[in-house]
DNA sequence: TTGTGTTTTATTGCCTCC
DNA sequence: GGAGGCAATAAAACACAA
């Protein structure tokens, strides 16, 4: 509804002097609702726009302003804030939602990214096992072994251990002893983890139970995953760890 | 013109505060 | 207990498609 339309739909209470009297209700009060005029809802709309709650001395100026009742006045503020609420409400709720729907993008990102890697542990798992029976001990069991173990406690969601069945630390699991996180030196071998920005397996330590020589074909010593964070130090990353 | 959905104005009942 | 706020609701006014 434009101004002039609604103007010409003029309130029946046509003079403000009228409305603000009260025997004007008395004697004529019109059965039906009126609309307030576009001058009237303006002024209100400014009144609002400062304060959304009248103090009584404010209410009555304003009724005494646009020829209305208080009552009507306080009436109008009293829709004015639920209509507020309700625009309030749906906008937090569209914000919420597009926090929602970014943040869903992303865990299913980095699910599928989770599933990628996994599947590439066991890839390498394969790999080291047929090696083990190539170059067998008599007990044709695999040496090593690649252990992937869900975790919370990795940003990646799992951890891979190396177990060393041959050895004779306790439990048959050599995993190597170093604690807490350590930084990715030069001369390791990497597996990559495809699609992962900046993360990646390592394994450092290369030996070669053949023949001691380093053919990047030897076994891990350590398993390093690590995650991409903003700040580098000599071009390594900071904050790669590794889980023993 | 009419049916229907939306918006605006007003009322009612309950609650809180002083 | 009265004043004022809010939620729920009624009902008139309005918009608009068919």
């Amino acid at each position: 509804m434009g101004i002039e339309e609604a103007t010409k739909r003029q309130s029946i209470f046509s003079y403000p002097e009228d409305l603000y009297n009260e025997e004007y209700y008395d004697d004529q009060a019109p059965e039906k609702k009126r609309r307030l005029t576009p001058e009237q809802v303006h002024l209100l709309e400014k009144s609002f726009e400062v304060e959304n709650k009248l103090e009584p001395e404010k209410k009555t100026q304003l009724a005494k302003k646009l020829g209305m009742q208080p009552r009507q006045v306080a009436v109008w503020f009293q829709n004015r804030r639920a209509r507020w609420k309700t625009k309030q409400l749906e906008r937090d709720y569209d914000v919420l939602k597009s926090s929602y729907d970014s943040l869903l993008l992303s865990y299913d990102s980095i699910k599928k990214e989770n599933e990628k890697l996994k599947s590439e542990v066991n890839f390498l798992n394969e790999k080291l096992s047929a090696k083990d029976v190539a170059g067998a001990p008599a007990s044709g069991q695999s040496s090593h072994a690649l252990q992937v173990e869900e975790t919370r406690d990795s940003p990646l969601g799992f951890v891979v251990k190396v177990e060393d069945r041959l050895s004779s630390g306790s439990g048959g699991s050599a995993v190597v002893d170093e604690d807490g996180p350590q930084l990715v030196d030069s001369g390791h071998s990497y597996f990559h983890c495809n699609d992962y920005p900046g993360s990646l397996v390592a394994v450092n330590g290369l030996q070669s139970e053949d023949d001691g020589s380093d053919d990047s074909r030897g076994y891990c010593s350590e398993i390093f995953a690590a995650a991409e964070e903003p700040h580098q130090e000599g071009g390594v990353p900071m904050g790669w760890w590794a889980w023993p």
